[in-house]
RNA sequence: AGGGCGGUAGCUCAAAGGUUAGAGCAGGGCGCUCAUAACGCCUUGGUUCCGGGUUCGAGUCCCGGCCGCCCUACCA
């Protein structure tokens, strides 16, 4: 029986354009969405950006355009970018949009109604000049413990003191840069602590990974705080119903714009959202994170969802982030590339392959050495996995009138590549990809060792022996056809152009069990060029800012 | 500062407490010529970050350092 599983990825905040740091979510996400409908599950992925807050509500001021206009063009950019990365999502859509605001609202008079929102006066920091309160991380000055220079208003960076913005030394609004004063404010609050058992039973399963589990034991322990929920005008995002002049902070609606986004898939394709949301679904909803908002989904996102009568997600899965050349991307080093200036210099299929090289079911950091990344991927797709098409192609198109053998003379070699495809399944649904890609490359390497020992080039010669080359082609592009299939959540693109050579029915995950035999392929093309270093020096150079 | 996670060959990564720590790439040598200078065989390369400890046995477990990343609830 087929799994329904509903997979998320994190929304992008709407104020800027993706970048390569992003992508390693994204990537990962499709390659596991394109995994699962390969076996045959209905496998849904959807996503939307983050359209609210603050930020997104400055810099449309500083660009002197509405916030509407704002977040209109920077979602094209970013399906665009997304499309073109080959990331296929079900929906991607917005949080500002009418689905998420019935969500938002319904979720929150439920959650009013089931005595989880609180509420009382807090002291903020208030900018006179801007006319608007301000977060914490709007507000600069100097660490009232060790007294570095320019600090934000919730912690130092520098000795790792946290403290209040009003504590600073000399605090300066970075909206007017004009010293802020304190004002009082009533805000609500999501009274999470009711939900402290239900939490804790929650994360004790594998829903979450270890890592993560070890990470929420300390805010058990520390005690589990309200948490703010409300902003005051002028704010971008939903006005509260029962709160005029207050509006939804931007990480109470950003989670339930999953479900926002799903809600207008179902408008469109009259799927059953409450196949997938109601308590008791069967259905699978899976959510794939960056490790730095495990609280968010971990802790509040859960609660909300459980508080107001929503089924909780099945896993919360984190990753880590990206560094390129072992350090953090850099504007000044020319690292920190943009999706878009990527596709200028290169084919995304060979970052997905080399992000998924890298990807573990961890959170550790991944690393874009570039040195490497030319390297691995000339050598183990060109030069290991296409080569194979290509050192056979010939032979069977020239000499055979491009049909294959009706039989493989090695059945059990072939046995032995289609027998890999269920560990190989295993570590996909476990998100090691990195092990996929090294199964794959063994494989590879085999079955080059194979066509090595047989020498159809010299067999091809010799009138006695020539009709052993078409059954050795045969094996070793049926080999090569199989690779391909365990590849293709990462190389959909590749997968197609080789499924256009090999003539063959789009494959999925069972192909491999019967291979291509009495059948005719077409001539060989090049499946992927080579990449140079210059490339990479192009992008980066581009990048360089 | 406190907490979490990590540190293994030039590079990227593997190794349920159990042979002499392994692969790929890069480097060196040989072979081959079908293939996008691709492929095959052989090969160099290690104080497993440092210092203690537990154990018959430690890359792995414990303690203390150093370094990197993340979190500390109002950046998102």
């Amino acid at each position: 029986m087929s799994r329904r599983i509903l997979v998320t990825s994190a929304l992008p905040y709407a104020n800027g354009p993706i970048h390569i740091g992003h992508l390693v979510e994204y990537i990962q996400t499709d390659i596991w969405v394109r995994f699962q409908r390969l076996r045959g599950n209905r496998c849904i992925y959807v996503c939307a950006d983050d359209a609210h807050g603050t930020p997104i509500m400055l810099r449309a001021r500083d660009e002197g355009c509405e916030p509407q206009e704002l977040i209109d063009r920077v979602l094209e950019e970013h399906r665009a970018d997304f499309a073109d990365f080959g990331v296929e999502f079900d929906s991607f859509h917005t949080t500002h949009s009418d689905e998420n605001r019935e969500l938002s609202v319904g979720i929150y008079e439920r959650l009013r109604e089931g005595g989880h929102i609180a509420r009382r006066e807090i002291t903020q920091m208030y900018d006179a000049q801007a006319g608007m309160f301000l977060p914490d991380r709007f507000v600069r000055g100097g660490c009232p413990r060790c007294g570095a220079e320019d600090q934000y208003g919730d912690s130092c960076e520098s000795c790792g003191a946290t403290y209040t913005p009003a504590e600073l030394s000399d605090p300066v609004s970075v909206v007017s840069e004009t010293r802020p004063v304190e004002r009082e404010s009533e805000h609500l609050f999501f009274r999470l602590e009711n939900f402290a058992g239900m939490l804790r039973d929650w994360t004790a399963g594998d829903r979450v990974q270890p890592e993560v589990r070890n990470k929420l034991r300390e805010w058990f322990e520390t005690g589990l705080r309200d948490w703010d929920i409300s902003r005051d005008a002028p704010y971008w995002g939903f006005e509260i119903p029962d709160a005029p002049g207050k509006y939804f902070y931007v990480w109470l609606d950003a989670p339930i714009g999953y479900m926002a986004s799903f809600l207008h898939y179902c408008g469109s394709t009259g799927e059953s959202f409450d196949a997938f949301w109601a308590p008791d679904s069967d259905a699978e909803v899976v959510h794939f994170i960056g490790k730095d908002i495990a609280y968010f989904h971990t802790l509040f996102w859960p609660a909300m969802l459980a508080g107001a009568g929503y089924r909780t997600p099945s896993a919360v899965w984190a990753h880590g982030f990206l560094t390129v050349d072992g350090e953090k991307m850099s504007k000044s080093r020319g690292t920190f590339v943009s999706a878009r200036t990527y596709l200028e210099h290169l084919p995304p299929e060979y970052l997905r392959y080399y992000y998924a090289a890298k990807l573990g079911s961890g959170l550790d950091d991944i690393d874009l050495n570039l040195d490497d990344f030319v390297l691995r991927v000339n050598s183990d797709l060109v030069g290991k996995l296409v080569n194979i098409a290509s050192r056979c192609a010939g032979f069977v198109v020239k000499g055979f009138d491009a049909r294959l053998s009706g039989e493989l003379p090695e059945p059990e070699l072939y046995a032995e590549f289609a027998a890999a495809g269920e560990e190989i399944a295993a570590d996909y649904e476990s998100r090691e990809y990195a092990r996929v890609v090294r199964s794959v490359a063994a494989l590879a390497d085999r079955a080059n060792q194979y066509i090595d020992a047989r020498q159809p080039w010299a067999l091809a010669k010799d009138e006695a022996t020539r009709d052993q080359v078409q059954g050795i082609c045969t094996q070793g592009l049926n080999l090569f056809r199989v690779l391909i299939a365990y590849l293709k959540p990462i190389l959909p693109e590749t997968a197609a152009r080789s499924e256009a050579f090999l003539d063959c029915d789009p494959l999925d995950w069972d192909s491999p069990r019967e291979p291509l035999l009495d059948h005719r392929i077409r001539k060989f093309k090049p499946l992927l060029k080579r990449i140079e270093r210059g490339q990479v020096d192009a992008m980066i150079e581009a990048s360089r800012g």
